[in-house]
DNA sequence: ATTAGTGCAAACACTTTGCACGGGT
DNA sequence: ACCCGTGCAAAGTGTTTGCACTAAT
């Protein structure tokens, strides 16, 4: 890890590592926030900047992915694999989603002369979760 | 105009039909604060709250769609027909996308068991009006 | 008359920035 | 030693709310 970050010109510092490690490990698609309290926990001393900045830098050298599927606030993924997200409008959790959709829309660069750099399918709706939730709540009354 | 608000327990006051007028007259994918400002000029004494109420108001009624296409900003869509969008990261104007892709997706109700409201396709890139002005810049040096 | 809607201002929430200090190279 | 990165705090930006007044039904 120390590697591949000093070959981008990077500084290995074990903020960074740590956050890294966290955004590999998790499939939730967290906020920034979400990954300042996480580290907090195990790196009392990281501020929000830290954590701020390095999204941005990770940003900038492709290592993730900003999400705008999430209304409220922005969402990150380390998963560079294709695919696409549904967003739980109950829970607020991202799902990654895997569909034969990709497979058209990877090809496209160009659309209506419009240069195109990133193509992002997103769902929206209440999630398998909730949809239960909201089932028992129901037969409750 | 009047009567399609009563219909559904609204009132037709003079600053939401001149909210409605601009939305329906534009393509421009406008923010709250875009409609604020249009609006404000023939009607200088409309509020930022009236606006945003109004945008609200009407999301809930299904009759306008909200946009995160812009990571900065909500936009919205008064043109209600099945289409996509194309977001330029220069001048952050947002395009309507007609193409074969909504066909398929349109479908689709669930998908990994979560219940789908809504599917948005989102392109992002460097529109064709941005793209020859980085042309012409680039020859001048 | 009733009740929804407007306007103003303040509060929120998330995002972004400036700067001095400290740590990685 | 150099300079990027960190930490702290403050500012910025877009979004949302409370409340008294006004207007539409």
């Amino acid at each position: 890890m120390k590697r591949e970050l000093n070959k981008k010109g990077l500084k290995a510092t074990p903020q960074r590592i740590e956050i890294i490690k966290f955004l590999s490990s998790t499939k939730s698609h967290p906020s920034a926030e979400d990954v300042y309290k996480f580290i907090k926990e195990k790196f009392p001393t990281i501020s929000f900047a830290t954590v701020y900045n390095t999204l941005i830098t990770l940003k900038n050298t492709g290592d993730i992915k900003e999400l705008s599927i999430d209304p409220e606030r922005k969402r990150f993924d380390m998963d560079l694999t294709p695919h696409d997200h549904f967003f739980c409008r109950k829970c607020k959790r991202v799902y990654d989603i895997y569909d034969l959709l990709r497979g058209y829309k990877i090809k496209i660069e160009e659309i209506d002369e419009h240069q195109v750099e990133e193509i992002s399918l997103y769902y929206t709706g209440v999630c398998r979760d909730c949809k239960n939730k909201i089932g028992k709540e129901v037969t409750k009354i």
